[in-house]
DNA sequence: TTATAATTTCAAAATATATTGAAAGTTTTG
DNA sequence: CAAAACTTTCAATATATTTTGAAATTATAA
């Protein structure tokens, strides 16, 4: 395989993979471009190197400027702007942590601990409960992880989680 | 609120959730309303109660078993099929975290290897190198976190699991 | 200030995904 | 075996999401 077709895989690869998490296609492919450019881009660029129109790259691009991801970067002497990624690929899942937290999370926990405050009198009430109780847990947990890998400044605790689950 | 309001709030809830991961709203509402039912229940049970059609609910009921979150019932002197959720939430939990590492973790794990392997000579293949590392890593964190879930039979584990984040 | 360059917005078009419903298939019963 | 009861399939339709591209907006330079 070439460096071009390791470079295309790779865009290729991120942009369905994000499908399936419920991120457009052209978002998770201009983080793939940006994320392995060793230089600063413009929109021309990325518009050329994925094909894509005007619109759909500027949207995108806030979007990802948003989500903490990539950063808007000028150069001297240039009056277009040019987008740089985060590189620190832990600190990238920090940020996809906090948002995906902040966005699917903690709803649930809130509707989850509303409902769980229904009265349990009859049979389906109580299943339903119980459900509720169970849910609680397991959404609990997640948060606990999701807390973990976004607090997680230093490596040590990283390393003493791989370890524990070794 | 009601227990009615509660139930319907619930099975909304769910489902809103679910299509931000992909998954498509009649199912995870078919889950819900079966993971709240303390009886089986038929397929005419769940398509009156959710006001869909019967294909939409025979896909999706299989599909559901396919991921290992209900299963068929029969009752004796009854020629349909009735339906009952796995009730067991960190089974669940285990379930989903078993397909998703499947469908989602690992082809991307093995497409990282794939692409870690190209020599890196100029300073854009470099760069290329690099983040094909930092995600392998993060990835492999990923990988490990699903893995300890599926693999927790025992509660101590969990527990500890907890601990150890608190 | 005006012209120019670049960016953003958003309605319309394209694409992708989910749902329906009737026909085909399957299983059970008499 | 044939009829009845039930389930599955899948082409057509409906819905939701993404993308386009041209017009409006904003920022910079002359």
């Amino acid at each position: 395989m070439t460096f071009e077709e390791a470079k295309d895989r790779f865009i290729h690869t991120w942009g369905t993979l994000a499908t399936q998490w419920g991120i457009n296609r052209s978002m998770a492919q201009l983080h793939a471009v940006l994320l392995i450019s060793p230089e600063p881009m413009s929109t021309e660029d990325v518009m050329e190197q994925l094909q894509i129109s005007r619109g759909n790259a500027s949207m995108n691009l806030r979007d990802l400027m948003d989500w903490g991801l990539i950063y808007k970067q000028l150069k001297v002497g240039e009056r277009r702007e040019f987008f740089i990624a985060e590189k620190d690929i832990w600190k990238v899942a920090r940020q996809v942590a906090k948002e995906r937290r902040r966005r699917e999370i903690t709803p649930v926990v809130d509707v989850l601990n509303e409902l769980k405050a229904i009265p349990a009198d009859t049979p389906e009430s109580q299943e339903f409960h119980r459900v509720m109780e169970g849910l609680s847990n397991v959404v609990g947990f997640a948060d606990n992880t999701l807390n973990a890998v976004i607090e997680a400044e230093e490596n040590w605790l990283m390393s003493q989680f791989l370890k524990v689950f070794r």
